[in-house]
DNA sequence: TCTCTTATTGATCATATGATCTATAAATCG
DNA sequence: CGATTTATAGATCATATGATCAATAAGAGA
């Protein structure tokens, strides 16, 4: 009798640590962004096709572990170089905003993201705040003055504005991945005409 | 040696059956919308003054009493007579849109309601899809119509905009109750802002 | 005041869960 | 190939957790 032959699922694998412990976060990223930050590291460590044990020999505790998670689901979150590109007056208000948006929703439209925000949200955690603090002074902020600027007349935006074209955009996402609601495949048609209509109440279009 | 002289800590009060069940559902609501559907039954027994025992006396399982939250956190929350209120021609358009959106944001821009619906939507709960369907058909489709015969134009909503005006809105108590950002204190001036813009778009003001 | 009903408690069970530690075997190097 | 290193597994611990049930005492009625 021979050992039976390791199947895929029994194969013990042999992994540099490196490589490892980024599979474990990868991994971690899709299972908390399933089932929550309450999730169990044993289902975590099925899913990974890996011992429970092993997850803390990578991490000294499971919330060391979702620390790893925010890190990499936070990381470049938001291109450090919009600031410039959204007060750059040679282009169009109106191209910087459609370009910002593009790009932000290609971003945060997807499930990993919009759902560990969310759960990280309610679990409280500082990190959301700080985000969404940095996006209102980095991005809405600026954005106030460009439009004011742009405006052709003396209706002026306030920072609420922006937060309401913020969140109407936002919650394209938050329908799809939260709510799982049917939506638009490509949601760039509706951003657009959100987009248009804010400036038109400005006539900064 | 007397008994100790029982504290309000340790007193042992014998309510009435109904009484105790609705202290332990409106207790329940506020626990779990504090801390999520994950709440241990211990820290909510401790949090009503309660063994924890006694809940499973008044519900079968951790599951039947989460249903019971539910069903008092859903239960009335959009009046069935909007959609009549909605499509009243004898009263201009932008009227009947603010009187729904004072009314709905003071329903929804609560605590509790606010974070049970975002944790059951994450965890998944068809309660969820079921409302935001019932909202679309009751409340935003019956506004396509409206909008499109009070507009002075040819441009004409599609649902997508309405939902991105709705997202818009909702998206303060978001802000305020899941992200626990600083937000106006009376959000009318912003639904108000918003929902001219919204008109403004489809000249239907 | 005494009795009886039953709302409430306290002890307890079975399992789940984060974490630890030692044994094993996969890769690496001479 | 053989020795050595160490990534991984497996067994295990302490505690947490949902749930059960017999014991207790609060309150209602006689």
């Amino acid at each position: 009798m021979s050992t039976p032959a390791p199947t895929e699922a029994t194969l013990r694998r042999r992994l540099q640590p490196e490589e490892r412990r980024q599979k474990i976060v990868d991994g971690a990223v899709a299972f908390f962004a399933d089932v929550g930050l309450d999730g169990k590291t044993r289902d975590l460590a099925r899913r990974l096709g890996v011992t429970q044990s092993l997850l803390f020999n990578y991490f000294a505790s499971k919330e060391t572990l979702i620390e790893a998670v925010y890190e990499q689901v936070y990381l470049n979150r938001l291109s450090d170089d919009w600031p410039r590109r959204l007060t750059d007056r040679s282009r169009p208000l109106r191209a910087r905003l459609l370009d910002f948006y593009a790009e932000y929703s290609r971003l945060i439209f997807e499930y990993d993201w919009m759902r560990i925000f969310m759960f990280s949200g309610l679990a409280g955690a500082e990190l959301n705040r700080r985000y969404l603090d940095h996006l209102g002074s980095v991005i809405l902020t600026p954005l106030l003055d460009e439009i004011a600027v742009a405006s052709q007349s003396r209706r002026v935006p306030q920072m609420e504005d922006l937060w309401n074209l913020h969140g109407g955009i936002v919650y394209i996402g938050i329908r799809q991945h939260i709510y799982r609601m049917p939506c638009p495949d490509d949601p760039s048609q509706a951003i657009e005409r959100a987009v248009d209509r804010f400036l038109a109440a400005f006539d900064a279009g």
